[in-house]
DNA sequence: TTATATTATGTAACCGGTTACATAATATAA
DNA sequence: TTATATTATGTAACCGGTTACATAATATAA
């Protein structure tokens, strides 16, 4: 229907009649085989370039059964977090050999489920999930199909996947035991939605567990995770009559919406309350007050997970789940109370 | 090596054989064809359900010739603009069963075409390019190989390849007509790099042919096409004794680390300087000021091309290429002299 | 010089789908 | 009732690679 075939593509076939040779001289000198005279390489790979040949993918990978291709799943691309792991897991991949297939998921289950089965019909050898909440079926495809699969940005020493990425709970644990550190009691922390998000439930958690810790006054805005719902929290939170003396929100991007806001209104950072962020992104190091927040090893992650992987693929090393420290990184917006 | 065959992977033959048809009826019903009798078709699908059968897709693309996997080139994932455009993409091409192939080219050409021909090699029907400068070598290989192409976030109408996306031009002119309107006669502008960016050069052009039509003293400040490029920028503009009553810069990023750089130094928009952008990147209707930029229609673009491709693959219509309007978003940041 | 090892190459089956063509069974028309 | 059209299904070739096994040619050892 689509390629019109004026010129008909060359092939191994072709070949080995221009050349003479056979069909598996050529498959070898494609697969720089070491068993083929250097004189009748030369020749082949001539004709190769006269005929602007390129293996068939689907014949070879019918015949080889192996694609090359990993599938990830992601809940929105246009999110720097996500997009900043993407990032570094193509240029990763793309370094031996391996091509991505993206699939977005909306921060949905049901979702990642469909994607994740579709990734795999259209041939991913391998899947890379973000969180590890995956519905049963999915976990069932995986296993009957012998597909290999990490859960990113979360660490449990136990779960059914190998899981490489970070200690959510311990993360958030941090960021409150910094701010109790410098003389905050009464905290606000800014969350995005939790349905589907074990690393916010995560973080939750371990600002619970810091609130009992230090004891600490917490009070939660739940709201959407874009810079809309960190404005958003951020009204809320001046609305309430309630005294607060810092705001940690679980990512970056809500403070950013904080940040806006409060300039809007004349509050001052940190001089008016504290504010915190998670994450990192890019702009948290330039932004007015500069941003005190905890930076998460997305790049090295990325890396790490690629090369598990192929490791995986290629030579069948198990994969091992990894835990990437955070670094909490204390700038401006945050000052002893 | 990889996937250990503990259990065999069911065929249309194994199918074939417990259920007493043919390869054919199997392959009938998997293709949802008409001509199969009801009782066969349950029966049929029946015994695909038990045995988890999935069309090998490397099969299925040898014997149709159809890989319904889509390749698109970015510079980087990780900057909104991008992002956002593959978003809009990936979904529409969910929409209709393709899949969406990424590779990142640092904004660079050469590895532009080296990419692009790695997306090929690994099955994709069509490619996605930003901009419109490729190198002769790629799209030598595009017409060899009879692959359909588009290039976005550009039109022209004479071009080898169909473009859908703006005019860039046009977008510069207009948001220099606009300053101008309001009274501001001496502007800087900052800029990403131009070197392998057609948009960008396009994007000064329009700023020269404003500056002469309307009568506009013009600075250029090009720089990293980041938000720390849009701080540096700031920064020069602000130790140069020459004096400017507005910036414009020609992304929205930029405008971000102009807007961080002078709150820190207690400068005030627009009552120093009004301040544009381009792109409308989300945080630009948060931010304080709000941002004054143009839209762009990136999802609506990014349909568009999905469309266009996929009625390219499955019906062979051609191509067109389309303009988007852009729309000047007149907000906080720019103010009457 | 003859036997054996090594190197280079070829033959043909295989991977798992799709589909043109053939054919049997049934429905409809004459 | 017989001829023809329609419906349902099967056979086998094909898509374009890879690779086990066979074999011919040459090098090395005895």
């Amino acid at each position: 229907m689509n390629k019109k075939d004026t010129k008909v593509r060359p092939s191994v076939r072709s070949l080995a009649k221009t050349t003479g040779f056979s069909v598996a001289t050529i498959s070898r000198v494609i697969n720089r085989s070491e068993t083929v005279a250097k004189n009748t390489r030369e020749q082949v790979q001539k004709a190769m370039q006269e005929a602007g040949y390129m293996p068939h993918p689907a014949a070879r990978a019918l015949a080889t059964k192996r694609t090359k291709t990993i599938g990830v799943l992601v809940p929105i691309v246009s999110q720097s977090i996500f997009a900043r792991f993407l990032d570094a897991l193509e240029v990763e991949l793309a370094l031996h050999g391996y091509s991505l297939n993206i699939a977005t998921t909306n921060f949905d289950n049901n979702l990642e489920s469909e994607r994740g089965k579709e990734l795999i019909k259209m041939g991913a050898e391998a899947l890379i999930f973000s969180g590890a909440n995956q519905n049963r079926d999915l976990l069932n495809l995986l296993s009957d199909t012998n597909t290999p699969a990490v859960c990113s940005s979360i660490h449990y020493s136990e779960y059914g996947l190998p899981t490489i990425g970070y200690d959510n709970k311990e993360i958030a644990f941090s960021a409150l035991k910094y701010l109790s550190s410098i003389g905050h009691k009464d905290v606000a922390v800014i969350h995005g939605p939790i349905d589907n998000n074990d690393r916010t439930k995560l973080r939750i958690l371990g600002v619970h567990n810091a609130a009992e810790t230090f004891n600490l006054n917490i009070d939660f805005y739940p709201t959407e995770l874009e810079i809309k719902g960190g404005v958003k929290a951020a009204k809320q939170i001046s609305k309430n009559s309630k005294k607060i003396t810092a705001i940690f929100c679980l990512s970056d991007i809500l403070a950013l919406g904080v940040m806006f806001e409060s300039i809007r209104n004349g509050l001052r950072i940190p001089e008016d309350f504290s504010l915190m962020g998670c994450d990192n992104l890019d702009w948290s190091s330039l932004c007015y007050p500069t941003l005190t927040t905890i930076r998460l090893p997305t790049k090295r992650m990325g890396q790490k997970i690629a090369q598990s992987l192929i490791s995986k693929l290629d030579n069948d090393i198990d994969i091992k789940s990894t835990l990437f420290k955070a670094k909490l990184l204390e700038r401006e917006s945050t000052a002893r109370l």
